[in-house]
DNA sequence: TTGAAAGCGCTAACAG
DNA sequence: CTGTTAGCGCTTTCAA
């Protein structure tokens, strides 16, 4: 006797006296069912606590009603104010949201071994981080709906910030303080956001015919977090503070970076104080009073996420590609002056 | 034409000239398959890129090989850190996490709404709010494998923090510091970390035979994730601040709401300073110098989520209750001295 | 409007 | 060691 197991639909039938069928289209709101039969399914499955079960309906309609998050490890503030909308977007709409943090953010390639994609899930929302083109080829061949946040491909949707732009007005800013003497501090060298920051870095500094100092741009090692942690940011500070002749402002890469860097400044107690910007806002930013960069994170989960519904209704949608341009937020940690190279 | 349709195993067993049953002991690692057809079975399979249906799977072997996270809404840093290590554990062992958020943790009840409980996953790990009665009865019924971190249940394996324990250990500090008149700011009224720190305060107080004064204890109003945010504890502060007689030292519910409640005082700047302590020290903490009770949780989560793999393996295990003691980490913020109150 | 039957893709006996 | 077959619980034609 199979006492306990849960009740199958038909169990429903049988006890509602209807055909399967019958059962499924209730459960389905299929029109053509009886307001009376419609009602009859509905008490007897509610008295047997009935639920449809989610893997033979997915099995049958080939689908799961469920979408895969993909992100780098999922410690960082900044995907904890993202996922929040994400999953409050998907969630309404009835989807679970299967969560897969990446270890080390370089070989995304991980993602095509587990069976997790397969079918698993009806979409993907991928983040930070670069999608080998083979594994590109292998989503689009399945023609399972994708979307990219914080990183871009011009065949996927792409919802992410201009990092160069945006490194350009931190950097800008800067100078219009009066600083001449630029550093930066950087996340791992080939993370994409890195390179992007540091362009618009360089470029700033170009355009104003400021030198770029090699020495004063320092790269975090390999590292987790792709070197966006605190302890990134304090040694690459402490490196800087080491060097005999140091820069009055350096523009990080990342606020939590900055914050690593802020703290090597406390502890080194320069007699020079340098002044920081930092990128992301995340929330420690006000407390730190650091100059920043704001991102819209927020938005960008929601817009990110309601596009993905879009596209799994409408798997033929032309990607779009949408970007963001950082806000700069003036705080105090950009507020130190630069005088002694005022000449 | 089937054409670009994922293969099935069907397409495998075709093409490796082989029976269905084979090819899927191949992906079991089902000991009897001689080394030959493992491996040409193997090498089809890789060219075709298939990979097991996960729903198929999940329906023939009736299990699903994925894990619900419940917690309340997951914006908190408190489960960014947990749930780091509840990947960890559960992603290593070969599954996936389902992770719902609740955006208004009193009604837990929203639970069995969904059916995502239902055939979806294979054990439950469920955080921080209280479980109604029927709720988990149901989960019994069902036979679902469920750990609770952060609350707990005599009937079901719990890990929690022992609060009462830690805040009496706070409020002691306190006392010890030579504080008299000490005050608390609390969470949510009816959340029941709230109302144990709640105890532990006033179970010191009344040891050392310190007056409780009602007006110093004040609850959050209802609100998000239980009060426990910064604004709650904010505001909190700007109204004892008010108070005509206000205490020398304060212990807040919370790192979150004591960093709110160190924003208030410095905005107050009062004359007469006010010690205070928060709970859970977050990474936070350190930068804010907050004296708190620190709370193991990345070790929490890792037990939990190795608690549930065991117990779905051995449905029958007892449950078992496992506590840990917070530990003091004494700061700058607990630092005030009491100084007008010794006579 | 409804029931019956044929899958969905896989696992797990059951025979060889 | 391997092929065959009967489900897993549901959706979806196809007739009635």
């Amino acid at each position: 006797m199979k006492s306990d197991l849960p009740p199958t639909i038909y169990d429903i039938a049988r006890a509602a006296k209807v055909g399967i069928g019958t059962v499924s289209r209730v459960f389905n709101n299929h029109p053509s069912v009886s307001n009376d039969t419609r009602s009859r399914v509905l008490k007897v499955a509610s008295r047997y606590n009935y639920q449809p079960h989610p893997m033979a309906r997915g099995l049958a309609r080939r689908r799961t009603n469920a979408i895969l998050v993909y992100l780098p490890y999922f410690t960082s503030f900044f995907f904890v104010e993202i996922l929040q909308s994400v999953q409050s977007v998907l969630g309404d709409a009835g989807f679970d949201l299967i969560l897969h943090g990446v270890k080390h953010p370089g070989n995304a390639a991980e993602s095509m071994q587990k069976p997790t994609t397969r079918g698993r899930v009806d979409g993907i929302l991928f983040f930070s981080m670069k999608m080998p083109e083979e594994v590109l080829k292998e989503y689009e061949r399945l023609s399972i709906p994708l979307v990219f946040v914080d990183t871009h491909h011009p065949a996927v949707d792409s919802y992410f910030v201009e990092n160069v732009r945006g490194s350009r007005i931190v950097t800008e800013h800067l100078i219009e303080k009066g600083h001449v003497d630029i550093g930066m501090l950087n996340a791992v060298r080939d993370s994409s956001p890195a390179r992007e920051r540091l362009k618009g870095f360089r470029d700033a500094l170009k355009e104003h015919d400021l030198p770029v100092n090699p020495e004063w741009i320092i790269h975090a090692p390999p590292g987790p977090l792709d070197g966006f942690t605190k302890e990134s940011g304090y040694h690459a500070m402490k490196q800087l503070l080491a060097l005999p002749k140091r820069p009055t402002a350096v523009v990080v890469s990342s606020d939590i970076q900055a914050i690593g860097a802020l703290e090597a400044v406390r502890e080194g107690n320069p007699k020079q104080k340098i002044a920081i910007t930092g990128f992301d806002d995340i929330d420690l930013a006000r407390y730190f009073e650091l100059t920043t960069m704001r991102q819209p994170m927020s938005e960008m989960g929601a817009l990110a996420a309601n596009r993905l519904l879009e596209r799994m209704q409408h798997p033929g949608l032309p990607p779009i590609q949408r970007s963001f341009v950082p806000e700069l937020i003036v705080r105090k940690t950009s507020a130190v002056k630069a005088v002694e190279h005022v000449s």
